[in-house]
DNA sequence: TATATTATTGCAACCGATTGTAATTTTTAA
DNA sequence: TTAAAAATTACAATCGGTTGCAATAATATA
């Protein structure tokens, strides 16, 4: 019943020819008649050939694979980027492997070594939230497989990354706030290590500077962004010690859609007593109720970019200056969850 | 800079013994002696070995690999899924390949050949909406590589299939909406060529038909689901129309909770209205105002099943009767979207 | 001590494609 | 018509493990 594979010998052995000429001329090796070529192609449809890709593999010593490792799948904002790059980097001919942290340094260096033993020619990365640790990316360098950071990326390892601009980001969401009346801001984030969230934390900080407000310990969180961590922070820190902020910037929708949701379950009115910004633009920020006021976060391009700058660089001559700092740009999008003000006013 | 990779033959050479006893000991084989096992382990270590799976692959003419195609990676449910199917599966030593279709037949075609070309163990599969022909997969029957199906199945191969109990769920849906005081329940919900929303709609119109209310044609939308699909929906068939259903089941959170927002938006109330049921627990079902009543799906289950049934057939001796279909419970949840009644009237 | 068992290890072919170099054929130039 | 150049094609080694079978070493049995 199984049948047999078909290897480039058989059509060759068919074809009265060598081995090398079918493998060059399935290549479309401009050596090879384009009458040989013809036949060729002709044989290996009708015996159905496919060609085995280990034995290429082995003999290239080059995968056309691409490895991603990402905290989570589960947000528009992650598949978006990874639908950018699944296009680029399909249509350039490379296969991707996928694989999720799930926020976990350790589960991150399970599948750096997977993908590593895998043989990626490259590497893409988000780090988790509380990886400390890099030591899992030596092999990599060590062997000239390309890294690149996006979204959450480290200083530690000079590869090249993307992001958007974080702080701008941060500065806006604040500087909107404080335009719309609001003077005690809470900002809630995740672990500060990571670049996203500390980029965040000082457009923060520099739209208060910028408006003459003091930067308060008590109005700043750190936790896993979690509905737990959320209800924690909310509830415990904030409703009951009666601190009320008159705003709130969360660091991603869907922490932004739990607070909404434990605020409004308090008793208190979004945007009046509290006015939220969330970031990300995920479809979750669309709705609540009120929809809630976001950072756009131009996902796709990001992957797309990702993936031209990996495909320029593997099917290029390789030149090794792959250590630049890539800064997308981003838009603050005005909801009814942060607007206070009338506009006309 | 690029070290050179470290091979059994390496090994070999420095341990005076055969790259055969390597390799062997490698594996664990019980023909070599404990002795010399931990020689071969702590060089390699030393030497910072590592497998080449190509090598390997190639002569044992198996991958370990085992292919995903999923409509999309950006739901709650599909990333528990594969979550599922992640964990179970590293354990046993296989890595995953997962790709999207983003719902398109042609793109679903273009990743089952190149999983093929990848000679993945085995192939996971959840339908796109729209796969109408299945030749694709054909060469993966002809070669003898598992199919698994999940949540969109097809009958049109024999292979396995995991899924809930999607008749229940609707019916349970739909019973509780009529126990709510509900007489005409609108029905929107995807592609009924797939399995998952036919069987949904059975169970709607059974419940319909226990309850002595007429099945009617104009309180069924088959869309895409779309946020676009669902205003159109929405606004110019039922809210222009003042055909206001007095309940309304949708067939997944996301298409739900648009149409929450887009209900809301035309001043109706909800439930009192409108109540509204949606369907897989994903936590845009939690966030809306009102959160909305739905159908759990117990992804992570799902995905471990799915693994275990692969991993015992290509572990096992790949006994071929791997076409059962397994359907797994599920429960209504039950929020304000939909209440309307007093529980303890 | 001789012989039979059992435990270890190694030889050599093989998996299927790739590629430097050489050989052959075809085309062009003299 | 013949030598030189260009176009095609083929030989054979190579990539790094894996595995059937033979060979050798160690241990047990008579």
């Amino acid at each position: 019943m199984q049948e047999k594979e078909v290897t480039i010998y058989d059509l060759a052995e068919r074809l009265n020819i060598s081995a090398t000429t079918v493998s060059r001329g399935l290549q479309d090796h401009p050596a090879i008649n384009i009458k040989t070529k013809k036949r060729i192609f002709d044989l290996a449809a009708e015996m159905g050939y496919r060609s085995n890709k280990f034995a290429s593999n082995l003999r290239r010593q080059k995968t056309n694979t691409i490895g991603v490792i990402v905290p989570r799948l589960n947000s528009l904002f992650m598949s978006s980027v990874l639908s950018g790059i699944e296009r680029s980097v399909n249509n350039a001919g490379y296969n991707l492997i996928i694989s999720q942290s799930f926020e976990k340094e350790s589960k991150e260096k399970t599948n750096a070594k997977t993908m590593f033993n895998n043989r990626v020619d490259a590497l893409i990365v988000s780090l988790s939230s509380d990886t400390a640790d890099f030591s899992h990316f030596d092999p990599f360098l060590k062997k000239n497989i390309p890294i690149i950071f996006f979204d959450r990326t480290t200083e530690a390892m000079n590869s090249t990354t993307v992001v958007i601009d974080n702080f701008k980001a941060g500065y806006l969401a604040t500087e909107h706030l404080i335009t719309q009346g609001c003077r005690e801001i809470l900002h809630i984030t995740g672990n500060i290590d990571r670049n996203v969230y500390a980029d965040r934390l000082k457009g923060y900080k520099k739209a208060l500077l910028d408006h003459q407000i003091d930067f308060r310990e008590d109005l700043f969180i750190s936790n896993d962004l979690s509905e737990g961590a959320m209800h924690d922070a909310l509830i415990a820190h904030v409703i009951k010690r009666k601190q009320l902020p008159d705003g709130l910037f969360v660091t991603n929708d869907s922490a932004a859609a739990f607070a909404l949701t434990i605020l409004k379950g308090a008793g208190l009115r979004i945007p009046e007593d509290i006015a939220v910004v969330g970031f990300n633009n995920d479809l979750i920020s669309r709705v609540t109720e009120p929809p809630i006021t976001t950072i756009n976060y131009p996902g796709n391009e990001m992957g797309e970019r990702i993936a031209r700058i990996l495909i320029d660089h593997l099917d290029g001559d390789g030149n090794p200056d792959l250590n630049s700092q890539i800064v997308l740009n981003t838009d603050l999008i005005i909801r009814a969850s942060s607007i206070r003000k009338k506009t006309y006013e």
